[in-house]
DNA sequence: ATTGTTCTCCATCAAATGCTGGAAGCGATG
DNA sequence: CATCGCTTCCAGCATTTGATGGAGAACAAT
């Protein structure tokens, strides 16, 4: 029960925002009172965090499998493999992209300063495409690039309904415009010469 | 005074969503009673709506500015163009890509459809851009290669308060290397031989 | 001064929302 | 069966929030 909770909250709090959600629409969701989701989860805001916890370690857990996956590949395929992969994942679940974009836009009333561990992520993704060298010093220009990229996916994935019919397109054809689209820009951009 | 509440309202929206402003924080933030917030403007969503057509003619301005100032440069000078005068103007009214990604990503409660017209933008900077020849018709790939690049710009801006502690730099210098990585990235996809 | 218009605020309402207490269901154990 | 622990639900409380009515201020026109 406290799993199913969990998963409906992410979707709903992916779908409506934090303030958007009530606690009656999770519990709908569910099928339950909202008593029992209380009973389970306590206070709207530690559900929240919760969701929170849990989608970092599925995402820590996906980046994972892309790092085993690129070792060894040359640059554009360690690339390719990366859009395809995330792009698959976040595609089947699509209200993973759309909580986080709500994490990093959007304000949460009453103090906030919950922690989304991207940056370590991100980090760890410059090293594994080769963008940075040192562990120890990752260059800005190879963190942004990277911010840059992961933005990119999250925004095409998140924004479909906006997006696709301005594309006027289905949806298996979406999946796959957006991953050329992204291969389109980002692999000239990592592959030319440094200047 | 309906002038200053739209300016309040579209500040706060753009932090906390629709959902999660309320209209007393409007109120507070012009200094006002609620009453006379809505004595100006009627209901909370026309107010919202309001703010979304007051953005919808900002931006058709900022856009044929750039359509303006990079007619019969090149593709590259074109981008460092467009890349330039949108980041600026937003890095100044940074409330203004908070806004557009809530709306593109949030759900709204009850029933929505709220358009905003990025649509005709699009095709209009596809063009300018000389992505696309022919103004019947706009290749998907052009638009989705514009529809990146937009959301790219909106996602740094955005994310500001996310991406800059990652990056260990101040604000100005954020802004450089925004407008760098974004060069580096789309220059390079939208000058390269076409496949 | 009177009248009328526009604007602002105080007080307040009704609904929504976060949250809780207590009673009841239910399966396991004795 | 009786008891215990765990779970679920009904009913309701306190606060927040969207929204309104009416009284008064500011100001202009006559």
């Amino acid at each position: 029960m406290k799993g199913k909770i969990l998963a409906a909250a992410r979707k709903v709090f992916g779908e409506y925002g934090y303030h958007g959600t009530t606690t009656r629409m999770i519990a709908k969701d569910v099928g339950i009172d909202i008593s029992t989701l209380y009973y389970h989860w306590g206070e709207k805001r530690d559900l929240y965090e919760s969701v929170i916890m849990d989608l970092n370690e599925e995402i820590r857990q996906k980046l994972l499998e892309i790092e085993n996956n690129v070792k060894g590949k040359s640059l554009t395929a360690r690339l390719e493999i990366a859009i395809d992969v995330m792009c698959d994942y976040l595609f089947s679940n699509p209200e993973v992209s759309n909580f986080i974009l709500f994490l990093y836009f959007g304000k949460t009333r009453g103090d906030s300063s919950l922690n989304f561990r991207v940056s370590e992520y991100i980090s760890n993704i410059a090293i594994a495409m080769g963008l940075a060298l040192d562990k120890k010093y990752i260059p800005v220009k190879a963190k942004a690039s990277v911010i840059a990229v992961w933005n990119s996916v999250l925004n095409f994935i998140s924004g479909e309904d906006f997006f696709r019919p301005m594309l006027d397109i289905g949806h298996d054809e979406y999946i796959v415009v957006v991953k050329d689209t992204l291969k389109f820009i980002l692999i000239p951009a990592f592959t030319q010469k440094q200047s």
